[in-house]
Order: C-alpha cells, then structure tokens, then sequence
DNA sequence: CGCATTCCCTGGGTGC
DNA sequence: TGCACCCAGGGAATGC
C-alpha cells in the first residue's frame, strides 16, 4: 500500500526519464480510475504534451504540464507508475493507462484492485482537487510543530491515536503501516486518544514520524504485498526494519514480549502491549 | 458538527 | 482439484 515513502520512491525512479518528453500517444485500456474525463478528453489532455515538473503532496502525484493543465494521481491500495521501454514486459496484467513517448519509451500505470483516482485540471489543481485541498501540512514541513499538530488533533477528542495519524488532513502521507510504526516508536497504544498525550508525546510523534518515513525512503519504501517500484521488479526494503507491522505473535525487540494484532476502525494494527501500554478497552471492535 | 460504518475492487488464502 | 467464501485497506459516501 503506497504510503508517503512508496510514492517519493516512484516519483525517484521516473522523474528524470519522463520530464520533458514528447507524448505521442495514451492507451487507455481500462478506465474505471479516470475520474473527471471521458478517455476522449483524458487522451486530448496528454496528445503531443509533455510532464515538465511532478510533485508529491502527501500521498497524491501532481504532474504539471503546460498552460497551467496537471494531472493529478492516487495510488490507493496497489496502483504503480512506472517508466518503460516499449518492449518491457508488463509489470502483471494490469494496465490500465499507458503514456507514449516520441523515443520508445512509455510510462504505465498498473492497477489490480482498480483503486486508484486520476483527474486531470486546466488549472491550479490545489484549488481545483477537492481531495488535494484537504490534505494536511507535509511531517517534513517546519510549520509541522508542536502547536499545528496539538491543534488539529485537539479538535479530535474522542477519536484513536492511530486513527488520528491516518487523517491526511492532519499530517500527509502517513498509511497503515507507517502509522503502526510511528505509535511503537513513540511507546503509544494506538488506541489511546489525545487525552494521554503531553507536549513531549507530540514532539516525539513529529520527529519519529520524519526519522521513520526518511528511513523508509532511503530504502525505497515498504514492499508487504505486490509493491515493485521499477521496470525490473525491484522491491523497497523497509520490511526489514518493521518492528511491530506485520509481526504479529513475534517477540518485540524492545523487551520480548509478544506483538499483538487486532483491529482498530477496520484496519489492521500491530503493537507491543508491554511498550506501548494497554489497550484502551473501548475502543477496540471484537472481531466477528 | 464529530465519529463510526459501508463501500469500492480483485488476488490470494482457507475450508470443505 | 474445484468452488464458495473471506480478507486486505485509502478515502468518499453514508448513517446517526
């Protein structure tokens, strides 16, 4: 599931080669993820225009084109974009968009589960996106401090710690399993609300927050299900510094006790409950 | 308004 | 081996 990590590594790996190409033609095969175009408009959108810059905003790619047009893109759960050759085999059978360069090269977007959002705008796609306009303050961001995050999260009282992390509008790019992550790291139950939290906690939440996320960029993210990240079906490797995510029944290498998993708002969530205090008993829904 | 639940999807896993 | 069923989850829509 591409989180904020997933998408910086995507964008890594098609930036320099598609920026500034002509594109000659568009394949749509599937378009259930176009949103706001008929595949005509989408196709008339991107003929003979080239990408000039790609951004990241939270989990979301905005792709400017020229005359202030842009493209704006959400993975969900198992989309990819990624650069081709012509004569690359597909990544799975999958494919539902396909951008053409003048030189023989391509940019595919894959997509089993069909999750993914496309829109395209004629102008400031900030404004325009009412999805994008929601989205929080970049973890990154120095305005990202103490005071920011205490103030959105305050107007959460009764709402979980994990589910708090997840709101984009709060910070951006935070998914599943960075969230899991990021709770261990700063020894909070995801299930506890901002009333157990001092000024330390939000502090700590911002700056694992940034360390974790840095780190799982330096290792081109986290790869649990079917996220390849190039032509060459290379993986991220973040998986491997997971210390609670997907570790149920294993030992905590903080003090050996055994992760728990359970389910919190419909997600699945992994924590110690030795480091990271009990279970706040309300909150939690019994499974089936 | 806040907060919880449902829905969209399909490949992979499970049980019979 | 085949078939029915369930599960994963980001974010919008819906319910209360």
């Amino acid at each position: 599931m591409p989180e904020l990590p997933e998408v910086t590594t995507f964008i890594n790996n098609i930036k320099d080669k598609i920026i500034n190409k002509k594109i000659i033609d568009i394949i749509i095969n599937n378009n259930k993820v176009i949103k706001n175009a008929t595949n005509k408009e989408f196709k008339e959108f991107f003929m003979n225009e080239k990408f000039l810059k790609i951004e990241r905003k939270g989990k979301y790619f905005i792709f400017f084109l020229s005359n202030n047009k842009s493209f704006v893109l959400h993975l969900r759960m198992e989309g990819k974009i990624i650069f081709h050759l012509k004569n690359d085999p597909l990544l799975n059978s999958h494919n539902l968009v396909t951008w053409i360069f003048d030189n023989n090269e391509e940019l595919r977007y894959y997509d089993t589960r069909l999750f993914g959002t496309m829109h395209i705008y004629y102008s400031d796609p900030y404004l325009n996106d009412k999805s994008l306009s929601k989205v929080g303050l970049e973890p990154f961001d120095d305005k990202c401090d103490l005071n920011y995050l205490k103030n959105k999260m305050q107007k959460h009282p009764k709402t979980n710690l994990k589910t708090l992390l997840l709101d984009q509008s709060i910070i951006a790019g935070i998914g599943n399993i960075y969230a899991d992550e990021i709770l261990f790291a700063c020894k909070l139950n995801p299930t506890w609300t901002i009333i157990k939290l001092n000024d330390e906690d939000y502090l700590n939440i911002i700056n694992n927050t940034k360390m974790i996320l840095n780190n799982a960029i330096k290792a081109n993210g986290t790869t649990v299900a079917s996220y390849s990240f190039d032509n060459h079906f290379n993986i991220g490797k973040f998986q491997e510094q997971l210390k609670v995510h997907t570790r149920n029944n294993l030992p905590c290498y903080e003090c050996k006790n055994l992760i728990k998993k359970t389910k919190l708002n419909g997600r699945g969530t992994y924590y110690c409950s030795s480091c990271q205090g009990e279970v706040y008993k309300k909150s939690i829904k019994k499974h089936k």
